[in-house]
DNA sequence: TTAGGGTTAG
């Protein structure tokens, strides 16, 4: 009975003393599992580890789950482990349960997945037969390090002791192979021979696509799991809301919502996240806003989104002031947080405030910089055209720049006319990374802009020679529910002839309005004439002038661009949409762009 | 006595 009083006051110290003259060992085992049952804490866990060796409770197999489930519990299964696989240890005596409880906690921290694995092999090697609950934990491992190799030797394995009709394991075999570089056609291949599908194995390959940037695949697959008479829920909803946030499919995101309240799918915090992060995504910041102050249950994340979304809008002020908000209700900014607060700055040109936030960060809320928050500060002394400021900061920083930091970098010296300085970077960069394509497109465009024609032909031929390709440009546009994607000279879509003739009008128009082309844009050796030419078949004037060919006038156009907006789209768009009057709104990879009366929110930071 | 899918940035 001693010991529920034990369990009650979790006082250890005295406990130990009672379990010191147990009588005999049965006894001293029950006391043992009692102590252990109250242990909330690793010091506590340290002092019975000793006496469990005191007792002779070394190989006892009920102890020794005890203590790795409590050590799990307690977050510190790398205490645990030294002690189950010490050279005296009867490692015979251990069950599938224990290498269980061994491998779930590592598998859950993010250092420990390799050792889930080894243990994983432990068992094998100790001939303990795997069951239906070890592998969810190994291959949530395998998801973690993203090891398509490991992951389809685990698959194997599966198969091999019959888990294969397993629901359970079947999901977080799909799930896995969606986490693997590469794995998304094993994934599919998994799901399409699962015997039953629920609504998790739907989420998981849905969730998967997203996860790959295949949104439309996504969306598409959403629209199959509701024809099949699969109830999604919340979790799935986070999912296919994520692929209209990707496709910047703001219509798409309204309909999801409606379906959402329509079909009274529960409104978790992480739901309406993932609603705010969409309407902020794709346009809506004031929806976002609002739905954002009508939500209870708040949390980082959420403030997060919103003050990413204004940020994305240029309104910088605001996600200031949201951010002291967010403080003066008692959430903790995280690195997450601070990562919006700069792109906000550094969208808004408020490099000085910039500056003073990132001290704070340091000396108030003691975050260590990583290399992400040192790559914030060089954009916003970049877009702020401080680029030897920049360079000086990139000298001075404790951690090595990363080639994200140095591009950055190069391209503001392009922009801003440092180009020596740029060429020298670049050609650095090409010799430490010589198969990333980027590196060649920027050191091409400095060239270019140099007006160093044969230079730039010369990368070419590199870049051909070893098969790379600049990723092209394509603008996206939504409309009546479906998605058009146009890449530049686009000519697959039925009514491209009227689409060349809108884009020569608008051009034509443009130039009565005072345009003039941004030709050093354009990357070809080729005469000024056809410099225009190829800017005007720019991805964003094709999806603009389709919009102006099917939408009514005066109505608001939303374009989505996979890159950044460039120098002359951008300048174009100011005149469209005085011409033209309409507002339109261009998502390009870092931002929106409001354009209106031939101005853009954006002030020309971007 | 143990199991699966989801949200912010880069």
């Amino acid at each position: 009975m001693q010991y529920h009083a034990i369990k009650r006051s979790k006082l250890i110290g005295p406990a130990l003393k009672t379990t010191a003259i147990a009588a005999n060992k049965r006894e001293a085992e029950q006391s043992c599992l009692a102590l252990l049952q109250a242990c909330d804490a690793v010091p506590k866990l340290a002092q019975l580890h000793g006496h469990v060796l005191k007792l002779g409770l070394r190989n006892n197999p009920l102890v020794l789950t005890k203590f790795t489930s409590t050590a799990s519990d307690l977050k510190a299964i790398d205490y645990a482990s030294p002690f189950l696989f010490a050279p005296d240890a009867d490692t015979h005596l251990y069950d599938s349960f224990l290498f269980n409880t061994i491998i779930r906690a590592y598998a859950q921290t993010s250092h420990g997945k390799h050792k889930a694995l080894c243990f994983y092999n432990v068992m094998l090697e100790g001939a303990v037969l795997p069951n239906k609950f070890t592998y969810p934990f190994v291959l949530k491992a395998c998801a973690g390090l993203g090891d398509l190799n490991l992951g389809t030797s685990v698959h194997g394995s599966v198969v091999k002791f019959g888990f294969d009709d397993d629901v359970h394991v079947c999901n977080t075999m799909v799930h896995m192979y969606c986490c693997c570089s590469g794995g998304i056609e094993s994934a599919r291949k998994v799901f399409d021979e699962m015997p039953k599908l629920d609504s998790v194995s739907w989420s998981a390959m849905i969730g998967g696509y997203v996860r790959v940037g295949w949104s439309t695949d996504a969306v598409d697959l959403f629209r199959e799991m509701q024809m099949v008479g699969v109830r999604p829920d919340e979790i799935t909803m986070v999912s296919v809301l994520s692929a209209c946030t990707d496709l910047g499919a703001l219509e798409l995101g309204k309909w999801v919502e409606s379906y959402i309240d329509k079909e009274g799918i529960q409104k978790t915090v992480e739901l309406s996240n993932a609603l705010i992060d969409m309407f902020s995504k794709c346009g809506d910041v004031e929806k976002a806003l609002k739905l954002f102050r009508y939500m209870s249950g708040r949390t980082i994340v959420s403030w997060t989104s919103v003050i990413d979304g204004l940020a994305m809008h240029g309104r910088g002020m605001e996600a200031m002031s949201l951010f002291e908000e967010m403080i003066g209700t008692g959430v903790a900014p995280d690195d997450v947080a601070f990562i919006g607060l700069f792109s906000a700055c550094s969208h808004s040109g408020l490099v000085e405030k910039g500056k003073s936030y990132f001290s704070s960060m340091v000396e108030n809320f003691h975050i260590v910089p990583k290399i992400e928050h040192y790559g914030c500060m060089v954009d916003m002394l970049c877009r702020a055209g401080l680029v030897k400021e920049a360079l000086e900061f990139i000298q001075k920083m404790p951690i090595e720049p990363n080639p994200i930091v140095l591009r950055t970098l190069i391209s503001a010296c392009r922009a801003h006319g440092e180009l020596k300085l740029g060429e020298s970077i670049t050609k650095e960069l090409i010799r430490n990374e010589p198969m990333q394509e980027s590196n060649y497109v920027l050191l091409s465009n400095i060239y270019a802009k140099m007006t160093h024609w044969e230079k730039k032909a010369k990368i070419r031929e590199v870049m051909d020679k070893r098969g790379m390709k600049k990723i092209p440009g394509s603008t996206m546009i939504e409309l009546d529910h479906e998605i058009y994607e146009f890449v530049a000279g686009d000519k697959s879509h039925k009514q491209y002839k009227q689409i060349y003739e809108m884009v020569d009008e608008m051009g034509r128009e443009m130039k009565r309005a005072g345009y003039i082309p941004t030709t050093s844009e354009v990357l070809l050796d080729i005469d000024e004439e056809d410099k225009e030419d190829a800017l005007n078949r720019h991805s964003e004037k094709l999806a603009i002038a389709f919009a102006l060919l099917n939408t009514p006038p005066g109505t608001p156009i939303r374009i989505v661009k996979n890159l950044r907006v460039c120098d002359d789209c951008h300048s174009a768009t100011k005149f469209i949409s005085k011409i033209y009057n309409r507002e339109i709104v261009v998502r390009d990879r870092n931002r929106f762009h409001h354009f209106k009366d031939g101005m853009c929110s954006c002030r020309d930071f971007w």
